[in-house]
Parts: structure tokens; sequence; C-alpha cells
RNA sequence: GCGCCCGUAGCUCAGCGGACAGAGCAAGUGCCUUCUAAGCACUCGGUCGGUGGUUCAAGUCCACCCGGGCGCACCA
């Protein structure tokens, strides 16, 4: 067990124990520890006294008094290290713990090889994490850059929690969007070969297309199908998109296809199972789902008067086929521009008898870039916005991942291209890579000089006693926590935070404690910490999907 | 009009119901003959949009209001 958890368990027991002798009579209340803000408030602190207060009928710190009173003696059993327990501001309990009481931290990070984050907090439950999922009518922007580095972290901080989290992207390739792709890329071939550009209404205007247009003209005859002109559109840029998120990191673990479900026959099983069940009607000739009994704001169509489905028909289908994957919980990272479909999809798996409560959905917020100051502007009129590939050409990959996971997913963003693509300490994602860097030019020196980290056992119980190695350790102590809450609150921006404060405990331990050059004891107790540092360090760039360089 | 998201330092943003609200940038000042100065130390900067409510305790929860973004198709 991670040794803050470890010692939080430890600490509540006590404190249980704690009040049921000082107070036999009131009932106990759960056992609040928690870490506090101030180091002046000790290591822990509890709010026990003032959950019981009342029930005693006596004032917080009273009870407080009488608790701490018979602390010594709980924390003696519960294998506590308490140094000593006070009362304090309106009640609070505050412990303060042996010194020392962290040094099994670098045992546990040592011993763990590289999976020193990992819980077990998930329980092994299966979530799925649906993501991107963008048209495959273009290439991918800058709102797709941010959903992929948040689903993938966010799968990352699931897997190493203890969840088994895959990840998984819905490809749009039927229904009209999909005839209109092919109608502009045979719109482009005709063009090629020397007609008049005629768009379709609703097309797609990029230029994108042209090369496409020249591809598919060297291996198929002008006047193919709408058919042949979509599938082969889909497929090249597809393909693209796959090729901007590997440069990205980000390797889908399932592709599933519209066209896919609608082959399969889903959409008419959601239609007839929803009308079985009494959940539509029909009006204008249109079939409708009357999605208003389960909370949507209006009754929406699920079959249109001229027979074809409705966008949400398939949507329903996907999500009833994913909760018959067999996943505990689904999550879904949709643009915000589409949370006005979840109501319905929620409509219609509530309408199939499904689970719907199991279906998560996060919406990712718009990206503003700024650059000198300036917005820089993304019409997607007229096909012309800054493509996933172009800004990472610019900002690379580090740094949007770094920048994009600075902030919680439902946030509007500005994002600064200057402020990201400065190779200086102002900007973040440098700061926390200069420390690994940094840690690993000091291990290459101290190996140089001879100088060898002894096993975590062999420390002497009285070493790191310096604030700044303690600072260290307890930020160390803290990442499995973390990325459990990572993982809990679906928020993997808690990590940049983390990273940020850990390298910045290191960049302090750096400076005040030397460690090549100082006497034999305190070199190679200092060596094992700094490699531990590292080795956290590196963990935690990891589940961001930022490289750990060695060399800066 | 209805729905979702957001209003925290000059700017961009963190902040799990707890004790004096934080970081980076911007502005200013110190520190390199010693393990990477892409670093460290320090100064300046806030009625947490507003009003009520719940609570021993509210930036955090609830209601309403104000301001900003986005969406409200028999398009996806």
């Amino acid at each position: 067990m991670a040794i803050l958890a470890d010692i939080q368990q430890k600490a509540r027991d006590s404190l249980a124990a704690a009040a049921a002798a000082a107070l036999p009579d009131v009932p106990l209340p759960g056992v609040g520890v928690q870490r506090p803000r101030e180091e002046a408030h000790g290591d822990l602190a509890s709010n026990l006294a003032m959950a019981m207060a009342a029930s005693a009928r006596r004032p917080p710190r009273q009870v407080a008094e009488a608790i701490v009173a018979q602390l010594p003696a709980a924390a003696e059993a519960a294998g506590l290290p308490l140094h000593r327990a006070e009362v304090a501001g309106p009640g609070f309990i505050n412990l303060f713990l042996r010194p020392g009481w962290l040094l099994p931290v670098l045992a546990e990070v040592t011993a763990a090889q590289g999976a020193y984050a990992r819980s077990e907090a998930g329980g092994g439950r299966r979530v799925l994490v649906e993501f991107v999922s963008a048209n495959p009518t273009g290439p991918l922007n800058v709102v797709n850059c941010r959903a992929a580095a948040f689903g993938d972290a966010l799968v990352r901080c699931l897997n190493a929690a203890g969840w088994r989290a895959e990840s998984e992207y819905y490809v749009n390739d039927a229904g009209g969007q999909f005839r209109r792709l092919g109608e502009s890329l045979r719109a482009r071939a005709i063009e090629l070969r020397g007609g008049e550009l005629a768009l379709p209404e609703g097309g797609y205007p990029g230029e994108y297309l042209i090369p496409l247009a020249e591809a598919f003209l060297a291996a198929h005859p002008v006047d193919a199908p709408v058919q042949a002109y979509a599938r082969f559109a889909v497929e090249r840029i597809l393909a693209q998109q796959k090729e901007s998120l590997a440069r990205f990191g980000v390797v889908f673990d399932h592709f599933t296809h519209e066209s896919a479900i609608r082959a399969d026959g889903g959409p008419e099983r959601v239609v007839a199972a929803l009308a079985a069940a009494g959940h539509t009607f029909e009006r204008d000739g249109a079939v409708w789902l009357r999605s208003t009994a389960f909370g949507d704001n209006d009754d929406r169509v699920l079959v249109k008067r001229d027979g074809e489905f409705t966008y949400r028909v398939p949507d329903i289908a996907y999500h009833a086929g994913k909760l018959g994957r067999g996943y505990d919980v689904l999550i879904d990272v949709l643009g915000q521009d589409h949370h006005g479909d979840v109501a319905s999809v929620r409509a219609g798996l509530a309408g199939l008898g499904l689970p719907v409560e199991r279906l998560e959905v996060l919406l990712n917020q718009l990206v503003r870039l700024v650059r000198g100051g300036e917005t820089v502007r993304m019409s997607k009129r007229g096909g012309n916005f800054i493509s996933m590939d172009e800004f990472l050409d610019e900002v690379g990959t580090d740094a949007a991942r770094f920048f994009f996971l600075m902030r919680t997913i439902d946030t509007h963003m500005d994002f600064d291209i200057d402020l990201a693509t400065r190779q200086a300490s102002e900007n973040p994602v440098y700061y926390v890579q200069y420390a690994h860097a940094r840690i690993c030019s000091l291990l290459r020196q101290a190996a140089e000089a001879g100088l060898v980290a002894p096993p975590p056992a062999a420390l002497a119980p009285d070493a790191l006693r310096h604030p700044a190695e303690a600072a260290l350790m307890l930020a160390m102590a803290e990442l499995p926590e973390e990325v459990r809450a990572a993982a809990e609150s679906r928020a993997p921006h808690r990590m940049t935070t983390y990273a940020r404060v850990l390298a910045e405990r290191f960049h302090n331990f750096y400076v005040q404690c030397r460690v090549i050059g100082e006497a034999a004891p305190v070199a190679a107790s200092r060596l094992l910490l700094a490699d531990a540092a590292r080795a956290t360090l590196a963990e935690t760039l990891g589940l961001l999907g930022v490289s750990a360089p060695e060399r800066m």
C-alpha cells in the first residue's frame, strides 16, 4: 500500500479509537483526514472533533482536547508514528509525525520499477473512452488535438489507477454528410478534368480534396459513382487523421464505423425496439421518439419523411452497442457544439431499457489560439482553419499536450502559442522537463565519480532530514493518490499541476542540497532520492504523454 | 425563449466543503570559479461577477440575477 494512504488509514484508525475512548457515548462519524495546506498545521489534520461537536453537545475544541488526550495510546496501537498532536483553529486536530516517516517512499518507488503511480482503486472496472471522433471529411483541427490530448491522458490515468480503460474513435462514414463528401470529391475531379467546379450545397470546399481527387482519378474513371468517391475520400482522410494522431502519440484501441453499424441493421432494430416499447409516434409522415418522456426538451425525429434515419438513430445504436460490449462505464468526450445531441441519445438508450447512467459525457470546450497577443482566426468556412498538423509543426507535441492538459476540459481556453514555443523557464513544459534532464545529468556525473545509490533498506533512519528533502519525498508520496483522483474525477489536468509541484520541489532540493562531493552517507542517500524523483517525474510525464528528456 | 459551459491577481488559468485563496506570464530586486541559471530566493498584485440560502465551516453546495461563449434541423 502506498505510504501516504497507509499513514492516513492509520491516522483514521487512531483517531477513531481515541474518540471512542474519550467519548464512548457519542456516535462516531466518518473520520476525515486531510493533508493541510499550511506546514504549520502538521503533517495530517482531522475535522473529527468538529463533526462530533453537535452530537457531543460540547464545543469542538473541547471535543478535540478530549480526543487528543487519548491519541498517543491509540496511535501506538495502530502503528502510527505520531510525534505530537495539537488542537488548532476552530477545532482541528493537527498531527505531527516523527521525522523519517516518509522514508519508505523511496523503497516503494524503487521497487515499483516505473509503476509507482499504479493503484487498484479502479477495481478492474472496464471503461471505454470515446474521443476525437471527428467527421472523416477533412484534416483534424486544434480542438480535435485538445480532445486527443485529454482522452489519451485520461485513458492512461484510468489504467494506472486500476481501471481497464480502452480508447475508441467513432467514424461517421454514412449518411448525408458522407454523400456530400463524395459529391465534393467528384466536383474536384470534374474540375481537374477541365470542368466547372460545382460543389454541392453544404459540401466541402477545402483544397485538401484536390490531391485526393488526383489520386482517385489515377485509379478510377471520373464518372464513378458518388459512393465510390465518398468511400475513397473517407479512407484517405481517416488514414491522414490516424497519422496526425500517431504523430501526437495517440493510438486508438478501437475504430467503429457508422457504416458497419448500419450494415448490421442496428438502426432498424433500435427503431423497432423503441416502437415496440411504445416510445415512438408518427407525425407529418415521420417517426418520432417521445424523448420528452426521458427529460429531453423536445421530441426528436428518428425516421425522416423520406424514409432515411436521422443521425441520432445510428448514434443510439452505436451507444447501445458499446453498452453491449460489457463496459461498466462509457465516457464520451464530445465537442461542446454537440452537447445538444446528448439528451436524445440518453433518451434513446433509456427507451431501450439500457443502463443509461453508465454513460458519462464530457464536453470539450473551444480553443482560441493567441499569437502575439492577437487571436488567430479559425474560420471553418471556406475550409481554411489551422489543422492539427500545422499546429503541431509550430508548437510541438510535448508543449501542445502539456498546455492542453493544464486546463480543465470544460473551460474555454486561450492557447498562447508564443509562450508554448518559448524555450525558456517561463514555459511550464520546459520547467518540468528540465527537472528531469537535470536529474539525469546529475546521475551521469555521480556514476562517473563512482558514486552508487544504496538500496533503500540501507538508509539510516535519520537520513534525508533537510526540509527540501522532506518536501520532495512528500510530493513523491502523493503521486498514487493524485492519479487515483485524476482518474476518478476524469480530470487528467491534475497531473500537470502535480508535475509542476514535483519539479519545483526537485529544483529546490537541487539548489539547497549538493550531492556529489558531500560526505559518503549524505551523498549516497541524496543520490537515491534524486533517482527516485527522476522515476516519479518520468512516470508523471508518461501519464500526460509528454516525453522525459535525459538531456536538454 | 430553452439547454450546456465559463466569470478567481493586469493577462492565462489551478484550487477534492475546511484554518491567512495559489501558479505561470507581465512589472521590479538579488544569486553562476562548485552536480545543467531552461534554475533558486524575494517584492508587487484579490471585496473569488452579484444577492440570498444550506453548514460549526462556502471560491467550492443550492436558488435567483448580471456578464461572456456555444448549441437549440425531418444536417452530421
